[in-house]
RNA sequence: GCUCCCUUCGUCUAGCGGUCAGGACGUGGCCCUCUCAAGGCUAAAACACGAGUUCGAUUCUCGUAGGGAGCGCCA
């Protein structure tokens, strides 16, 4: 039987960094054993569901690189089929309606809490032929069992037993027309033959009425593996207060795709010892079966770290779409500047995110923009007349302008004033940048280009005291 | 309140009855060095608690404590 996953997000917000771990986990589950994975949008909730939405998680999914292969399913589009067997389920005793309101039901939950009891339905229309009150739209109730266990073999958590006892007969289909969650999920699961639902595990107290409605069915149960959540870095549950929580927001904060899938899959999953995974990696050695029991905390340190990884590790050239992206975003015009793979090569070391890489390129767009005080105090000093000279006329002479070129000149410019490369390059870096931090001193000046190069070293000349 | 789940360094985790409890991020130190980084070496840092099972428990069982989830005509 091919394996067969699917994710299921309610099109209400943002694709949330939790909810793409859950993807990620389906994803590579699917992938592993060379199934399909299958997306499906859980829109039944109208008053909340934006089309926005929608389109953020689409975003979201297509920038993370987790491709589906059938899909996306909206669930607005099966009200028919839901309804269908909905009927089939009163046809068969196995469901019926209610007509008590919600009036009713709130004051018999309030009782039920004030005698300090599990609030639940008490299932007065499951055998009643009362002629129903009028004014009141039935919802359709299923008939949970009143007796007997529900065992969920959790491939997470292992198994786990409910007793039929503790669960009410839930609401299958509202008073509006519409059908709730737990009722659309079941029918999409087993109508679209999902073999392994991988979900948070919020989700474990819903599953044994969902094994109930499967029976009910007669369709095939699938295996379950329910994950542990992903709080913030406090324990506290992962909300905005705690940096990005929409995973396009990583992307504007300058990670790239590949890293925090990494990071994602390391939350909760291992493989030994090993912390960094390629795609290829991860789809051939993840299993459900190996993920952790316990919810684990958003460490954005060990993200940057990974990302920085990824930046000096990937080929530049993968690394410039994304470059141009930010560069972009910081109000750059990335054609007047040097090429975005000469940044990377320069910064992918001195930076853990793209936002910073774009920030510091600043420097080599247009005209140096000012000099930091301190710097220029302790390096554009009388004793940088010579080096700064030296340097003007070495950096003159390059033929074929490259970060090499510069290299040999300020050395050999360095050595002809008998004096170690700091001396040259400290004074030149203030020169270049107007500040002391920069890449090495080759790659800082050839960025800059020659003709802005010797321009901003006369600049710096011209600020020396006599 | 009831039901269910969880508990190894600050964080992510390895461990699957006998280990000096391993790795990674972060942190400290040293080295390298044109600044900043990166890199190399190195240090500190954990089995929540209590019973039991066993020759022996981080590992198995049961409690306790502490977290979390669910108990909707939300998903």
């Amino acid at each position: 039987m091919t394996v067969r996953t699917r994710f299921a997000p309610s099109p209400t917000g943002f694709l949330h960094v939790g909810g793409a771990r859950t993807a990620l986990f389906s994803y590579l589950e699917a992938r592993r054993h060379g199934g399909q994975f299958i997306l499906r949008v859980e829109d039944t909730d109208r008053e909340r569901s934006t089309q926005a939405a929608v389109q953020a998680i689409l975003d979201g999914m297509a920038w993370l690189g987790l491709e589906h292969d059938e899909g996306p399913f909206f669930q607005t589009q099966r009200f028919d089929r839901y309804r269908q067997v909905a009927h089939e389920l009163l046809e068969a005793g196995k469901a019926y309606r209610c007509w008590m309101s919600k009036e009713e039901l709130e004051a018999m939950r309030a009782d039920q809490e004030a005698r300090g009891l599990k609030p639940r339905y008490n299932g007065y229309w499951r055998d009643r032929s009362d002629t129903p009150p009028a004014g009141v739209t039935p919802v359709i109730r299923f008939k949970n069992p009143l007796h007997g266990e529900v065992v969920v073999d959790d491939r997470v958590r292992g198994r786990v037993i409910f007793d039929n006892a503790e669960l009410d007969d839930l609401i299958i289909w509202r008073s509006d027309d519409s059908p709730t969650y737990n009722f659309g999920v079941v029918v999409d699961d087993a109508d679209m033959r999902i073999t392994d639902v991988i979900r948070g595990d919020d989700h474990l107290n819903n599953t044994p009425r969902q094994i109930n409605i499967y029976a009910a069915l007669g369709k095939p149960v699938p295996r379950f593996a329910h994950l542990p959540m992903i709080l913030g870095p406090d324990g506290a549950k992962l909300s905005k207060r705690h940096g990005a929580v929409n995973v396009l927001g990583y992307r504007e904060d300058g990670f790239l795709p590949q890293a925090l899938l990494n990071y994602l899959v390391r939350l909760g999953w291992s493989h030994g010892d090993q912390e960094i995974f390629t795609m290829v990696e991860m789809q051939a050695l993840f299993s459900a079966d190996d993920v952790n029991h316990s919810a684990s905390r958003f460490d954005v340190e060990k993200l940057r770290w990974l990302n920085q990884h990824y930046l000096k590790t990937l080929d530049p050239a993968l690394v410039v779409p994304e470059l141009r992206w930010h560069l972009q975003r910081a109000g750059l015009d990335v054609d007047s500047g040097p090429q975005p793979e000469d940044i990377v090569i320069a910064l992918r070391e001195r930076v853990h995110t793209l936002a910073e890489m774009a920030d510091k390129a600043r420097v080599w767009f247009g005209p140096l923009t000012g000099y930091d005080e301190a710097a220029v105090g302790k390096h554009l000093v009388a004793a940088a007349r010579a080096p700064l000279q030296a340097a003007h006329a070495a950096l003159a002479g390059v033929q074929g302008w490259s970060a090499a070129a510069v290299h040999d000149a300020l050395n050999a410019a360095a050595q002809g004033l008998g004096v170690g490369l700091g001396k040259v390059a400290q004074p030149l870096r203030v020169a270049i940048t107007g500040t002391q931090v920069s890449p090495s001193i080759d790659h800082t000046v050839f960025l800059a280009g020659q003709a802005e190069a010797l321009r901003r070293i006369d600049a710096a000349l011209a600020k020396l005291p006599a």
